[in-house]
DNA sequence: AAAAAAG
């Protein structure tokens, strides 16, 4: 990563007349999210002269907002750590508020009556302008885990497309169905006075699915879904891409890595290539490895780039623990006697697994000691991945145990416990961690600011080790509990994680 | 020695 890539904001170039240039401030000061609204420092952030003139209420340039506005969203809100962003010739203003988005009053309803928004979090408030603004050009953004990455194109695809066309304009394609799903119903839910409709393409199981070549043409203006069955409507017609104007992927580091989708999303990327000459890519999510981070740098050469350093992405507000267990038996016990006990009455809990053998099997001896939890994989029918997530969203399970298919993404407010039943490691190199998958784990908890735990249960000599080696790589001390049968050690943990 | 998607 170029550190000094933060500067280049001098050129100016043509806006459109309504709108106000200001500087892009790369956030350069270190802070925990929930500290926002007891920082002394946003307030005193140096003012640019050309927003004082739009408004003197408005301070863009620091976080102050308007005192009427209604603030509680903010208080909830993390904040992005040393978000990069490297703008080449343009210049963004970043957006304050969400009118300063020139959002369309239907989205902006859907924003404040159903979202309950009030305020862009900070990527929001920097990358939407970037995603807005022509030349509308493309976009690799990182940021934390929960910090409302989902929001940024979500609306982008609802203000790029028009309505009165009825034919497929955005396109947005993510790693499972589940996060298809969520991601839909956000869209649903945000451009509910739009009069936008939306299609989801993935997988559904057999007995329900209806022959493709029975079925027309997708007119619907955006489609969100998973690589496979997006190919397939593409292939045979029913989905066209003559008329895309923006394509987003979703954890776009896993999408387009070589053990992730990558051949699938270059074949999607070009062939929508072939068929439009200008359709705007976004590429998100909260990690981006050195590997992958160089590829998509060539992918998308002359788009903006947002990193964050890796040393800060892992989150402060979710407390991080290990625990010693001297067996299998030790992990089972810990999860049966401490995690249900002390915290299922604190909120909802996910615990991963590396196989969706070592699912079932946890699964079993939960329910055998009369425990009550559900669990999700990749080999469970469809429809019943649909109702356990909806149960679990709906609040009626507490404790859910899955494999990765969670780990990434996967957004439920109430979840403030993680439990890592082993640590996640590299397909090629099991003796080496996949971070990545680590920091998207533990960011199931803590959502939008929120406060969490994540306990990592370590047995043998080789998860102490993989366990050393995240250390490591984040940096962060990860507080050790010795004994697992001490329930005061586990209560001290939640209390110090600020869950009782 | 994997997960997911999809075939």
């Amino acid at each position: 990563m170029a550190d000094d890539a933060n500067s280049s904001t001098d050129t100016i170039i043509e806006k459109p007349s309504e709108e106000k240039p200001t500087e892009v401030k790369p956030a350069e000061v270190k802070r925990a999210w929930a500290d926002e609204v007891d920082d002394p420092d946003e307030e005193e952030q140096p003012t640019s002269s050309t927003s004082a003139e739009k408004d003197p209420e408005l301070n863009i340039g620091s976080l102050k907002i308007d005192e009427n506005k209604n603030t509680e969203k903010f208080l909830d809100e993390p904040e992005e750590g040393n978000i990069k962003a490297v703008t080449g010739d343009t210049l963004y203003s970043t957006a304050v508020t969400f009118e300063d988005l020139n959002l369309s009053e239907e989205i902006l309803k859907g924003l404040y009556v159903d979202m309950k928004f009030t305020r862009p979090s900070k990527i929001q408030s920097v990358s939407l302008p970037m995603i807005l603004t022509p030349p509308y050009k493309d976009l690799i953004a990182q940021a934390h885990n929960g910090s409302g990455k989902t929001t940024c194109f979500v609306l982008g695809m609802l203000s790029r497309v028009d309505v009165k066309l009825r034919a497929p304009q955005a396109l947005c394609i993510c790693p499972t169905r589940e996060l298809a799903i969520q991601n839909i119903e956000v869209l649903n839910k945000m451009g509910k006075y739009t009069g936008i409709t939306s299609f989801c393409a993935i997988p559904v199981d057999r007995a329900r699915d209806i022959p493709i070549n029975k079925r027309s043409p997708i007119t619907d203006q955006i489609v969100v879904g998973t690589p496979g069955t997006i190919k397939k409507w593409m292939s045979v017609k029913k989905l066209s891409v003559d008329d895309m104007k923006i394509l987003v992927f979703d954890e776009a580091d896993h999408m387009l890595a070589e053990d992730g989708f990558k051949d699938d999303s270059l074949r999607i990327m070009k062939d929508i290539e072939k068929s439009t000459p200008h359709c705007q890519v976004l590429l998100f999510s909260a990690t981006f490895n050195e590997t992958v981070k160089n590829f998509v740098s060539r992918v998308v050469k002359d788009g903006n780039q947002m990193f964050v350093r890796k040393e800060e992405l892992s989150l402060d507000v979710v407390k991080q623990y290990k625990v010693n267990c001297p067996d299998e038996y030790a992990k089972i016990h810990v999860i049966k006697d401490k995690i249900f006990e002390l915290g299922e009455k604190l909120g909802q809990s996910i615990i991963f697994v590396h196989t969706r053998r070592s699912a079932d099997v946890l699964h079993k001896a939960l329910s055998d000691y009369g425990w009550q939890c559900t669990s999700i994989h990749g080999a469970i029918e469809k429809d019943h991945r649909d109702k356990i997530v909806k149960e679990f969203k709906d609040g009626l399970t507490q404790v859910l145990i899955s494999t990765d298919l969670l780990a990434r993404g996967f957004d439920q407010s109430q979840v403030n416990v993680v439990v890592n039943y082993d640590l996640p490691v590299k397909y090629e190199y099991q003796s080496e961690p996949d971070y990545e998958v680590y920091l998207h784990r533990c960011g199931r908890a803590g959502r939008f600011g929120r406060k969490g735990a994540v306990f990592n249960l370590l047995c043998t000599q080789k998860e102490h080790m993989l366990m050393g080696k995240i250390e490591n790589h984040f940096q962060n001390n990860i507080v050790e509990i010795s004994d697992w049968q001490n329930n005061n050690e586990f209560e001290s943990a939640l209390k110090a994680a600020g869950l009782i």
